[in-house]
RNA sequence: GGGCGCAUAGCUCAGCUGGCUAGAGCGCUGCCUUCACACGGCAGAGGUCGGGGGUUCGAGCCCCUCUGCGCCCACCA
C-alpha cells in the first residue's frame, strides 16, 4: 500500500509500473498448471522487418484484454511472444539496409562489413555477397528489428510471458519445423514433384496459391489467324499473350461449340514459328470469350496447365527462370523466327512479335485494349510466369476432396468471432486447385532437410531422399552430412547432394502452436496448453496463417489446434486515405503512447468490436485518457473516506440508495463477465465505462454529503462501504482495458497487484436497481433549474416540488434526504402525479443574496 | 460469376432473442473557477434509423426487393 497522491497524474504511470510487473513476474506462466487450469493463447508472432504501425498496437491490444480477463478469472495464462524473422521481407530488409544482395557463388568472407548501415544512397549498386555472410547480416538486422518490437510490446502494457518467446527462424523453430515436415513426408503428406508452377521471376522463387493476388492491367485482344493444314481457311483466335506463339501447343474450344466440332482432330499451323498444333476439345474453353477457341501455351496461365495436363500434350517451354525467353527455340520452332525474341522478357517479346504479325500482314484489326486481372506474388512487381520446376508439397486438400471435406469440418470445431469469418475459411479450402508449396529458391530461411543420393552420372535421385533421425534436428543439408557418408562424398557421382531450398515462411509458422508449445522437447509444456483456447489474428491471413496451421494439427495431431479464432479487423484512416505519411507527421505506434499515455490508446483499440474494421481516431484517445484520469481522482475521493486499508463491511451498506447503486453494479459485472466470455471485450468496456460515469456523474454526487457525515455515522458508513464496495469492482472491471491507471489506484489500498486480483462478482445483496432512477431524475431537474437560471450548482433552493407516480415517488422518499444535501435543497415535497405522467419538478431558488 | 459484411445525430459508433419517449462519446451552444477531478463539472440543441414493399397489436431489429460502399473467393484466351 502506497500512499495517495495530493495529485494524481498519469504522466510516468508506465515506466514505473512495467518494472514492477517485470520484476514481480506478474505475468508469469505457471508451467506446473494442468490443462485444464490453463488459458493457451497462440499469439501472432509480428513480422519484425516490417514496420511498425498502427495496426500492431490495436491487434495485439484485443488479445492482451483476454489474456487479462482470463488472467483474472484465475487460469493460468500461457501468453507467449513470437518473432516471424525468417523468409523473404527479411532478406528484402538486409538488401536495403545495408546495401548488399545473396549471391550463392560468392566466397564466405570473414569479419565482411557491409557499406552501410541504414538508408544507402538510392544510386548504390548492391553489393554481392555470399550465402553466410547474407545470414550474418539477416541475424544482425532481425535482431536489432525485434529490440523496437519488444520496446513497444511493452510499453504497450502486453502481458506477456517473456521468458515464453519463440523465433521462427531460431533453432527451437528449425527444429520443429524441419520434425513436422519429415513426419510429412514420412505419412506420405509431403512430396516432392516436377511440375508447372507460379514463379515469380525478380525473386525466382516459386510462390504458393495462398501467396498470389490479382491485381488488374491492362492487356490487350490480338487476333490472329491459324491456317489449317490440308484445307482451306483458317481459325482466327484471339490472345493476349502473342508473345506465347512459340510456345503453342494446341488450339481448343468447347466439345459442345458447333462452330469446332468440325475441325476438332485436325491440324493448324502456328503463324510466324510454323509449329503444327492439333485443334482439340475440352469442356473449360469458354465459347463466349474472344472468339470461342483459345491457343494453348506452356504455358501462358494456370488453365493451359490443366490443359496441358489433361490432353497430354507436348510441352514447348520458352520462358525462363528469370523470367526471359530461353535462348534456344523449342522443338518444331523455327529457330531463325524465334531468335528475335530469345533472351527478352514477355513485355519486350510482345512488341516484337506484335511488330513482325504486323509487317507480315498476319494480324487482323487492331489490338483491342482491355482490362483483366492478372496473377501477381503479393509482395512482386511483375506478372507470376508458369515455370516447370521441383517443388516439395504438402497435401492440403487441393488435389483430394476427402481431407478438403476433412479440413472444412475441422473449421465447424472451432468458434469464430465474429462468426461470418468462418465463411472466408469455407470459401478458401473448397476453391483450393493445388496441393500447398512449400519450397522456396531463396536464403534466409528453414533449410528442407533431406539429401539426394547421386547416381552414377551424379544426377539426384529424388525418390529416394535421405532424411536425418529426429536427435539429429536442426541441421543445413548444405553444410551437415547424412549418416553413413562423408563429406567429400557430397556432389561426387555415387554420393549424395544437400536440398538446397528453405520453407517458405508460412510452412514453419504453421507450427507456432507446436513451437511455442515445445512439441516433442521434452519439458512437458506441451500438454499442458495444446489444443490452445485462442488463436488471435487478422482476417487477411485466414488463408495463409489460420489455413496452414489447421491443416499441420491435423495431419500431426488429428485435433483443430486451437477451440476459439478471434479476428481482428483493420484500422482506415478518418480521410480514407493513407495513413498520414502524406500529411508530413507520420504517426507512429511509440509516439501515440507517449502523447497520450498508453491507457488511452488502449481505450480506442478497445472500443472496436471484435472483427470490424475501425477508424484511426485520436478523439477516441482523448476520451480513453479521461477516463483513466477519473480512475484515478475518484479512486482518491472514495478512499479519502474512513480508514485506510482495503477492509470493506457490506454488512453495514444499510440505505436503499446505496444497496440500489450495488444492484445497478450486480448487473454490470454479469453483463461483462458474459460478454469478456464470448470475446466480445468492445461490450464489455462499453456497459462498464457507461455505468462508471453514472457511478461517478450521479451517485457519487448523490452520496456525498452522506459519506462527510452529515448524517450521522451509520448513514455514513452505509455509503462509504457501498462506494469502497463499487470502487474494488469498478477498478477491477476496467483492469484489462486500462492497466496502468487502474494499477495505480488499486495499488493505493492493496499490496497485491490488481492483474493477479479476482474477477468481480456480483455482491447478491438483493437491492432494488429501479429505484435510483427517479431519484437521479430529480437531481437532474433541480441541476437543470439552476443551469437555466444561470446560477452556481451550489445554489441554495428554497423549494422543490415533485410531481411522480406512486412508484417513483416512493423512490424519491428513500433519497429524500441525499437528494437534500445534494441540491442544497430547503424543502423538498413529493405530491402524486395526477396523470401518472413522467417525473416533474417544480424548483423555487432561493433568492440570491 | 460466387460468397460475406456495412448503411442509425455534423463525426465515430452502441442498440444483444422485435416492446416504454431511439442512446453514448466527440463536436456544437449556454452556464458553473462547487472543499476528488479545469487533463474538470452541469445543462441544452440536434435523428422521417439508406429507398420501397411485407409480416405483426407493435419493426432500427424479422422477410422480400432496390440503391450505395467495402471485403473475400473465382480458369488471366
Amino acid at each position: 500500500m502506497t500512499k495517495i497522491p495530493d495529485k494524481p497524474t498519469l504522466d510516468g504511470i508506465e515506466a514505473r509500473w512495467i518494472d514492477q510487473w517485470e520484476s514481480d513476474g506478474t505475468y508469469r506462466f505457471d508451467t506446473s498448471a494442468v490443462r485444464d487450469q490453463v488459458f493457451a493463447i497462440d499469439t501472432p508472432p509480428p513480422t519484425v522487418s516490417g514496420s511498425l504501425h498502427v495496426g500492431h498496437v490495436f491487434s495485439y491490444t484485443h488479445t492482451d484484454l483476454i489474456a487479462r480477463y482470463q488472467r483474472m478469472r484465475g487460469r493460468k495464462v500461457f501468453y507467449p511472444m513470437g518473432w516471424d524473422d525468417n523468409g523473404l521481407p527479411t532478406e528484402r530488409r538486409v538488401q536495403n539496409y545495408f546495401g548488399v544482395r545473396c549471391d550463392p557463388s560468392q566466397p564466405y568472407e570473414d569479419g565482411f562489413q557491409p557499406p552501410f548501415r541504414g538508408d544507402p544512397p538510392k544510386k548504390h549498386q548492391a553489393i554481392p555477397i555470399s550465402r553466410p555472410n547474407f545470414l550474418e547480416l539477416c541475424d544482425e538486422l532481425v535482431e536489432m528489428d525485434e529490440k523496437v518490437f519488444e520496446e513497444l510490446f511493452r510499453r504497450l502494457g502486453l502481458s506477456v510471458d517473456w521468458t515464453q518467446h519463440y523465433a521462427t527462424i531460431d533453432a527451437r523453430s528449425r527444429r520443429v519445423s524441419q520434425r513436422a515436415f519429415l513426419r510429412n513426408v514420412a505419412r506420405g503428406e509431403a512430396y516432392s514433384q516436377e511440375a508447372p508452377t507460379m514463379w515469380d521471376i525478380d525473386f525466382r522463387t516459386a510462390v504458393a496459391q495462398a501467396e498470389m493476388e490479382d491485381r488488374d492491367r491492362p492487356g490487350a485482344y490480338h487476333k490472329i489467324p491459324f491456317q489449317r493444314v490440308g484445307s482451306e481457311g483458317a481459325i482466327e483466335i484471339d490472345t493476349t499473350r502473342p508473345e506465347l506463339l512459340a510456345a503453342c501447343v494446341a488450339l481448343v474450344a468447347h466439345p459442345d461449340d458447333e462452330r469446332y466440332q468440325p475441325l476438332f482432330g485436325t491440324q493448324v499451323v502456328v503463324p510466324l514459328y510454323g509449329q503444327t498444333v492439333e485443334v482439340c476439345a475440352h469442356e473449360l474453353a469458354q465459347p463466349d470469350k474472344g472468339t470461342g477457341i483459345a491457343m494453348i501455351c506452356t504455358f501462358g496461365d494456370s488453365t493451359d496447365v490443366t490443359w496441358w495436363r489433361e490432353l497430354d500434350l507436348d510441352l514447348r517451354a520458352i520462358i525462363g527462370r528469370d523470367g526471359r525467353m530461353l535462348a534456344e527455340a523449342p522443338a518444331g520452332v523455327d529457330a531463325e523466327a524465334y531468335s528475335a525474341i530469345a533472351g527478352t522478357y514477355p513485355n519486350q517479346a510482345q512488341r516484337v512479335v506484335v511488330e513482325q504479325l504486323v509487317e507480315q500482314g498476319i494480324l487482323v484489326g487492331e489490338p483491342r485494349p482491355i482490362e483483366h486481372p492478372v496473377k501477381f506474388y503479393e509482395k512482386g512487381d511483375r506478372p507470376l510466369e508458369i515455370v516447370t520446376s521441383r517443388q516439395w508439397y504438402i497435401r492440403n486438400g487441393g488435389r483430394g476432396a476427402d481431407l478438403r471435406a476433412a479440413l472444412v469440418d475441422r473449421g465447424t470445431e472451432m468458434t469464430w468471432y465474429p462468426g461470418h469469418m468462418q465463411h472466408r475459411y469455407d470459401n478458401w479450402v473448397e476453391g483450393l486447385n493445388g496441393d500447398w508449396l512449400v519450397s522456396r529458391q531463396r536464403f534466409f530461411g528453414v533449410p528442407i532437410p533431406l539429401w539426394y543420393p547421386l547416381d552414377a552420372n551424379g544426377e539426384p535421385m529424388y525418390d529416394e531422399p535421405i532424411a536425418p533421425s529426429e536427435d539429429q534436428l536442426p541441421i543445413d543439408p548444405s553444410t551437415d552430412v547424412p549418416d553413413g557418408s562423408t563429406a567429400d562424398q557430397r556432389d561426387q557421382p555415387g554420393g549424395f547432394t544437400g536440398e538446397t531450398d528453405i520453407f517458405d515462411t508460412w510452412a514453419t509458422s504453421s507450427l507456432t502452436p507446436q513451437i511455442a508449445g515445445h512439441w516433442e522437447e521434452g519439458d512437458g509444456l506441451f500438454e499442458r496448453v495444446f489444443p490452445y483456447d485462442m488463436r488471435p489474428q487478422g482476417h487477411d491471413i485466414i488463408r495463409t496463417w489460420l489455413f496452414s496451421t489447421v491443416t499441420r494439427a491435423h495431419h500431426e495431431h488429428d485435433e483443430v489446434p486451437w477451440t476459439n479464432a478471434a479476428l481482428s479487423g483493420w484500422i482506415l484512416d478518418p480521410d480514407r486515405k493513407k495513413m498520414s505519411k502524406s500529411k508530413g507527421n507520420v504517426v507512429t505506434p511509440m509516439g501515440l503512447l507517449e502523447q497520450y499515455g498508453t491507457d488511452a490508446v488502449r481505450y480506442w483499440s478497445s472500443s472496436a468490436r471484435p472483427g470490424v474494421d475501425t477508424t484511426f481516431s485520436e478523439e477516441q484517445m482523448k476520451v480513453g485518457r479521461k477516463l483513466a484520469n477519473k480512475v484515478l481522482n475518484v479512486s482518491k475521493f472514495v478512499l479519502g473516506f474512513g480508514d485506510a486499508g482495503d477492509a470493506t463491511d457490506a454488512a453495514r451498506v444499510t440505505e436503499p440508495v446505496d444497496l440500489a447503486m450495488l444492484a445497478r453494479l450486480d448487473s454490470v459485472i454479469a453483463e461483462a463477465t458474459s460478454a469478456f466470455d464470448a470475446y466480445d471485450y468492445a461490450r464489455a468496456l462499453e456497459r462498464t465505462e457507461a455505468t462508471f460515469w453514472w457511478f461517478c456523474d450521479d451517485y457519487v454526487e448523490l452520496v456525498k454529503n452522506r459519506a462527510y457525515g452529515t448524517l450521522g455515522d451509520e448513514a455514513a458508513a452505509s455509503a462509504t462501504n457501498a462506494l469502497r464496495i463499487a470502487l474494488g469492482s469498478f477498478q477491477r472491471l476496467l483492469a484489462p482495458f486500462l492497466p496502468f491507471a487502474t494499477e495505480e489506484a488499486w495499488s493505493w489500498w492493496h499490496d497485491h497487484s490488481i492483474h493477479a486480483a479476482e474477477w468481480p462478482t456480483p455482491s447478491g445483496l438483493g437491492g432494488d436497481e429501479s429505484l435510483l432512477d427517479p431519484v437521479v431524475e430529480v437531481l437532474t431537474l433541480v441541476r437543470r433549474a439552476k443551469s437555466e437560471a444561470k446560477v452556481s450548482q451550489r445554489a441554495a433552493v428554497d423549494q422543490v416540488t415533485v410531481s411522480a407516480a406512486d412508484g417513483a415517488g416512493a423512490a424519491i422518499e428513500a433519497g429524500r434526504s441525499d437528494l437534500i444535501a445534494a441540491g442544497t435543497i430547503s424543502t423538498l415535497d413529493v405530491v402524486p402525479a395526477t396523470d401518472g405522467g413522467p417525473v416533474t419538478c417544480d424548483v423555487v431558488l432561493a433568492p440570491a443574496d
